[in-house]
DNA sequence: TTTCCTGTTAGTGT
DNA sequence: AACACTAACAGGAA
């Protein structure tokens, strides 16, 4: 379920193996998963060395020698594997689980890399993509984003700036919403209101300052401890020790519809807000 | 079997 | 401006 701590996550894992690395030849399974045409891709990037992974949001980046940057965005279902010598890092979407033959039928694209490794680009529902940008063109998609949540500079104040130009939006969509603050999910924008104590329904403009605060710090907290335990959905990662990590069992209202909340043990509310699923308290968020 | 639901988000229409 | 709806699609749950 890729939000910010899942592409967090796979990032960080990548920078461990991709940097320094060529691209000794391209593969592709869906015409669509890219943002040329085949021989024109093949033309730009194979042959070509990586220098980094980053990420902006829920977007990755690996940054190529030249004036070239692949953007991948998992969307929902995308998920990518780093298959190499001795390691298997599967970040992402859980359907398609470790040990299985690769390219699977999911496969929408593999990278072939100078050591023998290879990266697989995964998605279920084909909504992922992989653009080849220069930094130009980077930077214009990216001014569009929003506030980064875990960076230093951002706290209650920042957030509040951020979305009071939408007074009378509703937080939980608001929080939706990438051009105001980037990062956050479904999964995350419920965790941090009833961490907050907020209803996901309250309005923009009601949010007094404290409750701002309480956001804030809701919002990075819940993404740190994420991050920590490598993400929510299933990422498995595999090395000479074994780990593996799941913020899955941490939830506290995702996916708990129906059933108590762990703080004051009534039963947890579920409805729609903004066309997407919200499960919230009753008595613990107002 | 069928129907409903799902992690995203750009785009369109009201 | 805010909100609803759609597109992309597969598969799990009920």
């Amino acid at each position: 379920m890729p939000e910010l701590p899942e592409v967090e996550t796979i990032v960080r894992d990548l920078n461990k193996y991709l940097p320094g690395k060529i691209i000794k030849s391209f593969q592709l399974f869906n015409k669509k998963t890219i943002n040329l045409s085949l021989a024109v891709w093949r033309r730009q990037v194979v042959g070509v060395k990586i220098t980094k992974v980053w990420r902006r949001g829920k977007q990755i980046i690996i940054d190529l020698v030249g004036d070239k940057h692949l953007v991948i965005h998992l969307k929902m279902t995308g998920q990518l594997i780093w298959q190499g010598k001795h390691d298997l890092v599967v970040g992402g979407h859980p359907i398609v689980g470790v040990g299985e033959e690769l390219p699977n039928k999911f496969t929408r694209a593999v990278f072939s890399l100078s050591d023998g490794g290879q990266l697989f680009f995964n998605d279920v529902r084909k909504f992922g993509y992989i653009k080849l940008v220069s930094a130009k063109e980077l930077d214009i998609a990216f001014t569009r984003l929003g506030l980064e949540p875990l960076a230093k500079s951002f706290n209650d104040k920042k957030l509040k700036l951020a979305l009071v130009n939408s007074p009378k939006a509703k937080i939980k969509p608001a929080l939706l919403d990438q051009t105001k603050v980037v990062g956050i999910g479904n999964i995350y924008a419920d965790e941090s209101l009833w961490r907050a104590g907020i209803l996901p329904s309250r309005t923009v403009a009601s949010l007094k300052d404290a409750e701002w605060k309480a956001l804030a710090k809701a919002i990075v907290g819940v993404l740190k401890s994420s991050i920590t335990h490598r993400g929510t959905s299933f990422s498995n990662y595999r090395d000479a020790q074994g780990s593996s990590g799941s913020f899955l069992k941490k939830l506290k209202v995702y996916g708990r519809g129906g059933q108590e909340c762990r703080k004051c043990g009534k039963i947890l509310h579920k409805s729609k807000l903004g066309g997407r699923g919200t499960v919230w308290c009753e008595e613990c968020q107002k």
